[in-house]
RNA sequence: CGGAGUGUGGCUCAGCCUGGUAGAGCACCUCGUUCGGGACGAGGGGGUCGCAGGUUCAAAUCCUGCCACUCCGACCA
């Protein structure tokens, strides 16, 4: 992409309203665009970034056996009247009217809708275990969005269901995505820990929040500070088998880790002192086992072997897409600007042409620009008439993990600067090194 | 929902107390000189001062009401 016909408007002040670092940088970056209180509309690079972080948990979804659908927005009334919900979830439910005057409402969770489409198809044991999920916008009339995407209103969310005969199958599908996000995030550079939690309006006993340490995160949590070196499970998990998963999900349940609502003074306390881990985290993902909640009142039920029916077992599983963009951020960043992780960074590399006009650089860009192009890396070509400065200032400010300098200077011995965001670190190369280096063996 | 605060060109803000021709920096357009860490000069365009009432000869400025947004706390992916 030639940033000359890009749509990047970059700022060089931050807005007054940007308090944390995330929100502040995305501004700056031209990412994301307030509309409203806690509503926000996604810029090209920002909607880069969002796109990259759903395409690694789609790709953990389907590995961990979840099947993608796509459920509206908008959702009938009647149907959260059958659980119950539609009283209890309270303001915090955006009720609108259709031009009929029938009672609707922007979804803030998807349980009831999932439950009618289960129980419409399925009637027998033998289409389980199934798992289903989707990633579609939610809204949430939050009394105080703030911090922009970390709490907004308007927010995209994946949200997976289980479906099983008994509890034994439910909790292996409860454990499937507990791996499972142990590794989305950590794709995405990120340590989380699974901390025991409250399950709040989505009901259920069993349940934890996936905590990223932050000093800006909104939650104050307790733990173990062995979680910190924990090693996450690989790409090669069997997620059919329930004694792999199980002894994966024990290492990572072994050891304390709550957050304030479920803190346990004591318990913490006995932990030895230089292991304790009090900080502040931000929640990334939340997974719920909620047994009959929902099939029970809703009538989602299932022939079992014996061919009698009852209520399926359920679990909710859901991630921040939007929320993680600022997480990373919150992780990944300092005094310049983002320092994107490669898996979820908007480009892959930006090629900064110090001397614009000037036939040599000129020439030594394009060519850089179409042979990255053509090797599929994702690239960035700064061809704006600006002074060298400002092209650093702007390629730091926006985080792409690989800088290529090409200035008058190198170029007189043949060289262009390949610099990395993340450590600063610099090396003089002919551009067909750096060509190399994106080979396929990646950099 | 309790408490605090802010609305003035695209952005950051001054002006308001003490009413009298709407300002600065950045950004934008033109020309020139520049060019390895956010250049400089000259010229130029752009704002019914959040909205509605009121007071006054005169309101960005004073008064009343409303709206929007932000921050602190209680709740939440």
């Amino acid at each position: 992409m030639r940033l000359s016909r890009y749509f990047l408007p970059m700022l060089r002040e931050t807005p007054k309203e940007a308090e944390i670092a995330s929100h502040r940088l995305m501004l700056r970056a031209g990412m994301i665009r307030q509309e409203a209180a806690g509503i926000y509309s996604f810029l090209p690079l920002g909607l880069r970034v969002l796109t990259r972080i759903c395409r690694i948990i789609r790709e953990e979804q389907d590995r961990a056996g979840a099947i993608e659908l796509l459920m509206p927005t908008i959702q009938s009334a009647d149907l959260w009247r059958e659980s119950g919900r539609y009283e209890a979830y309270g303001k915090e439910m955006l009720r609108i009217k259709d031009r009929h005057d029938r009672d609707m409402l922007y979804g803030p969770t998807n349980e009831e809708m999932i439950t009618a489409i289960f129980r419409s198809y399925v009637r027998s044991y033998k289409d389980l275990p199934l798992n289903l999920y989707h990633i579609q916008w939610k809204f949430r009339d939050e009394v105080r969005p703030r911090f922009g995407l970390m709490r907004g209103r308007e927010f995209l969310m994946k949200d997976a269901y289980s479906f099983d005969l008994d509890f034994a199958g439910a909790k292996h599908a409860y454990n499937r995505m507990f791996v499972a996000y142990l590794r989305t995030f950590a794709r995405m550079g990120l340590r989380s820990i699974p901390m025991v939690a409250e399950s709040g309006p989505i009901g259920g006993n069993l349940s934890h929040e996936f905590i990223i340490l932050a000093d800006t995160g909104e939650s104050e949590v307790f733990c173990h500070s062995d979680y910190l070196g924990f090693e996450v499970p690989g790409s090669d998990v069997d997620f059919e088998s329930v004694k792999a998963l199980q002894a994966i999900v024990d290492q990572w349940t072994s050891l304390y880790a709550a957050t304030s609502d479920k803190h346990d003074a004591a318990t913490y306390a006995k932990i030895p002192a230089e292991r304790r881990l009090s900080a502040r985290g931000i929640e990334v993902g939340h997974i719920f086992y909620f047994g009959t909640k929902y099939s029970a009142p809703m009538k989602a039920l299932v022939a079992g072997p014996d061919g009698t029916e009852r209520p399926v077992h359920m679990g909710s599983y859901g991630i921040g897409p939007s929320r993680l963009v600022a997480a990373i951020i919150e992780a990944f960043h300092d005094d310049a600007g983002i320092k994107w992780p490669e898996p979820v960074a908007p480009f892959r590399a930006v090629v900064l042409n110090l001397k614009q006009g000037a036939g040599e650089t000129d020439r030594a860009c394009e060519e850089l620009y179409a042979a990255l192009s053509a090797r599929g890396v994702e690239t960035l070509y700064h061809d704006l008439d600006e002074r060298p400065g400002a092209k650093f200032a702007a390629a730091d400010l926006i985080g792409i993990p690989w800088q290529i300098l090409v200035g008058p200077r190198s170029l007189a011995e043949g060289k262009v600067e390949l610099k990395q965001r993340s450590d600063g670190t610099r090396e003089m190369l002919a551009p067909a090194d750096v060509l190399a280096r994106f080979g396929a063996e990646g950099v």
